[in-house]
DNA sequence: CCACAAGTGAACTGATCGGTTTATAATAGA
DNA sequence: TCTATTATAAACCGATCAGTTCACTTGTGG
């Protein structure tokens, strides 16, 4: 069966073990993954895996951009920019909110801060890739509801940062710090409505 | 010399042991730090160590908690409650924003975030001898300004931690990911005044 | 001055883990 | 069918590390 499909790019398990890979270090961390689950997961010889990814970092930095930019494509195009002011801020803010309490959001969170001290590409990797285009659509957003004079705002970076981090009150500690696993809707909305 | 000062509580070298394994763990984190050589930083045996902690988690735990009482306590007790509104606030986002950008505030951070996954208390412990203290406070304060006729507040707890979460915008996700390292006193004060 | 508690240091255990190697098998192109 | 590439399984290496043990020293109170 000679192809049909073309070959991604390296090798016909290239994919396979990423995959397993993004499990792993998901469930486990990266500390916590060894390279022989990750292997296992990935129905993959250890060998095999070498000879895809040089060490276990670049593997891991591999699947955090990735992943995380598949995240951030996600929530930027299932909003609708052209709807009224309060109700594009609303969806953006639920947009962020969901990711945030999604376990994978927890996770990658979790693993990106801890592991930016010892190599720190890592987490410029992952805010760029990730946050940082959240960011710009945002502040773009801002420019042209300004422009409409449906907003008053002159730092229009600040005011993005700012509308993020309030979406974040009172839950993302809250998570962060394993006071609470579950989040009722109604808690999500009193703090969205609120940074709204 | 028959003592004069009353030892703390458990043995000579207690304090000494946890001295050292604050130095080690905070420049280390908790994985990467080797019982080892917290032994060697506080100038006593492994041996001595095992006998005043049954582990390393237990120790770490300790360390953790006590340092976090003594930030909070420090950052409350700074500040002058009876200064006029914007005073006020601006002294607590001040304080806030010092101990975020810490070396001691980043690196707590870092290994809380990070280990509260293998074993959840370490958050929980953190959030409420630290980040929570500050909250009751501001939210009492919160109150008294209301009754004054000050400020015009309904949710006291949102309103708390949203000026908590005003105040790390921008400044907090660029030091957690690496993005830069050191702060120019005019950027923190940009981001405190939109807080403000 | 003696006895007992506290401390020492160094070796040791047992386990994990990242990464390599080797000998062998599957697969595919020509 | 022959050959070169790719994959596999398993053993192996060297290092690290938490925690224990033990024979020994120190120091303090009575």
């Amino acid at each position: 069966m000679p192809d049909g499909t073309v070959e991604p790019k390296k090798g016909r398990k290239f994919d396979q073990v990423l995959e397993g890979a993004r499990q792993v270090f998901l469930s486990d961390g990266f500390e916590g993954a060894s390279v022989d689950d990750i292997a296992k997961a990935a129905s993959v010889s250890k060998a095999t895996l070498y000879s895809y990814f040089p060490d276990k970092r670049f593997l891991f930095m591999q699947v955090a951009k990735c992943e995380c930019a598949r995240q951030a494509d996600h929530a930027i195009e299932t909003i609708d920019m052209d709807a009224p002011v309060r109700q594009v801020l609303q969806d953006i803010a639920l947009e962020m909110m969901a990711f945030i309490t999604s376990q994978f959001g927890k996770r990658i969170f979790r693993i990106c801060v801890a592991e930016s001290d010892r190599f720190p590409e890592l987490g410029r990797e992952f805010y760029e890739s990730g946050p940082m285009l959240i960011r710009n659509r945002l502040v773009e957003y801002f420019q042209k509801a300004v422009v409409r004079g449906e907003l008053k705002i002159t730092d229009f970076e600040l005011a993005a940062d700012q509308f993020h981090e309030l979406c974040k009150a009172d839950i993302f500690p809250r998570m962060v710090f394993n006071m609470t696993d579950e989040f009722t809707t109604a808690e999500k909305m009193r703090v969205v409505d609120g940074a709204v």
